[in-house]
DNA sequence: AACTATACGGAACATTGTTCCAGTTGTCAC
DNA sequence: GTGACAACTGGAACAATGTTCCGTATAGTT
């Protein structure tokens, strides 16, 4: 029998077939739509693609965000899947900069991201976390491997570096007048366990508020 | 009559006064808006702190990055100014230092400006070469005299590191997961002339496109 | 005081995010 | 197959905001 089984639940009706289809539908426009016009594209263009009325996204995906990170999910997966196969076939270091290229072209290719992640705009609200909770645990383990063997500082972690290297491949792309030179690698020299007669800097400054001292 | 001197120039008649006044009423509010509610506060609200229409913004400020730059222009000149000050009185690393910090108090006081800088918006499209331009000539001095007593690397530019800046700071008012530790001291540390034994990563990769190779 | 270039203000239009609901359609029970 | 019902749909409707336009008001000049 189909009946609920052992628990009282009255009769978990299956989802609809056209429900399933328009929500693949959205998924394959919104991938395209992204592609071209950014994360931040207008939703109309979205569904027009998708041959649904806007109605029907929100359904499937109340917040802005929800349908970034349904498009992204595969794809960062994979760029945290690459950070774990570079971490076991390279020295931590080398790791950490040729991951940083596999994020630079990740970043690069979808337009408008960068900024969303960090643009404060609640509608965008839940990306960092999600992005973060992806890639830092991998990113974290490389970093420890480096401390432990004692090439890369050890009060440095993934959930400040992640983000730091997300910011700083946006540049990349950039078109300001820069020379093109990219910061990512002198970021990842800092990270370099710091030879004895290295100098009077301090390390990194300890958490706190930026603004604590004035003057 | 007060006749065209020399020129045909017809008369050049005066500015009206009360279109100097409105001007400086609509700086004052954008000062007071952009601090309470962003640099991407709505025109009406700003119109109507300074009790004006929109269209008398609009004429005296046609983009929204014209009235941006108009507020920060002061307070931009000081942090370009500090630059120089820090310069002059610290090692260049120091002084790198200090003013990274100048810089993020700066821009923690912005709500919105890092976004708003690196957004690819069209209305917010001359920010970064106005800013890069007053800022980075004195971050440059900087560099060059570190680079002089060898004591920072001599291929970095300051068009590619102030945004670098920029971003980092941006991080520290940020509320993410993260600890709160502060990457912008290790990307300065990045910055030292590399130890000759200092193993086996390359410098900052040279300039070209990111995404030049697919996969 | 009359005249006119200048500037004003806000209505009007365009774009986009988001909500809502009357109507349609797939599923299930029979 | 058929009827009933819940799930789902599409797009109209509303709201917020950027931007333009132009009839009106007024400072400056004569």
């Amino acid at each position: 029998m189909q009946t609920d089984d052992a628990a009282g639940a009255p009769a978990p009706r299956r989802r609809r077939a056209d429900a399933v289809r328009n929500t693949e539908a959205v998924l394959e426009a919104a991938k395209a739509v992204f592609a071209e016009a950014g994360v931040d594209a207008p939703m109309r263009d979205i569904a027009a693609r998708a041959g649904v009325g806007v109605g029907t996204i929100y359904r499937s995906y109340p917040q802005r965000s929800d349908l970034i990170i349904a498009v992204f999910r595969r794809e960062v997966g994979a760029v945290a899947a690459e950070a774990e196969r570079l971490g076991r076939e390279h020295p931590p270091l080398e790791a950490l900069r040729l991951w940083a290229d596999r994020l630079a072209r990740f970043v690069a290719t979808k337009r408008g991201f960068s900024g969303a992640l960090h643009s404060g705009d609640p509608a965008y609200q839940p990306l960092p976390a999600y992005f973060l909770g992806a890639l830092a645990p991998r990113v974290q383990d490389i970093l420890d491997a480096g401390a432990r063997e004692g090439t890369i500082r050890a009060d440095v972690r993934a959930e400040d570096l992640v983000p730091a290297l997300i910011r700083l491949a946006n540049s990349r792309s950039d078109e300001h007048g820069g020379s093109g030179l990219d910061m990512t690698g002198v970021l990842l020299d800092g990270l370099r366990a710091a030879h004895p007669e290295a100098g009077g800097a301090d390390q990194a400054r300890p958490p706190g508020p930026v603004g604590a001292d004035p003057r």
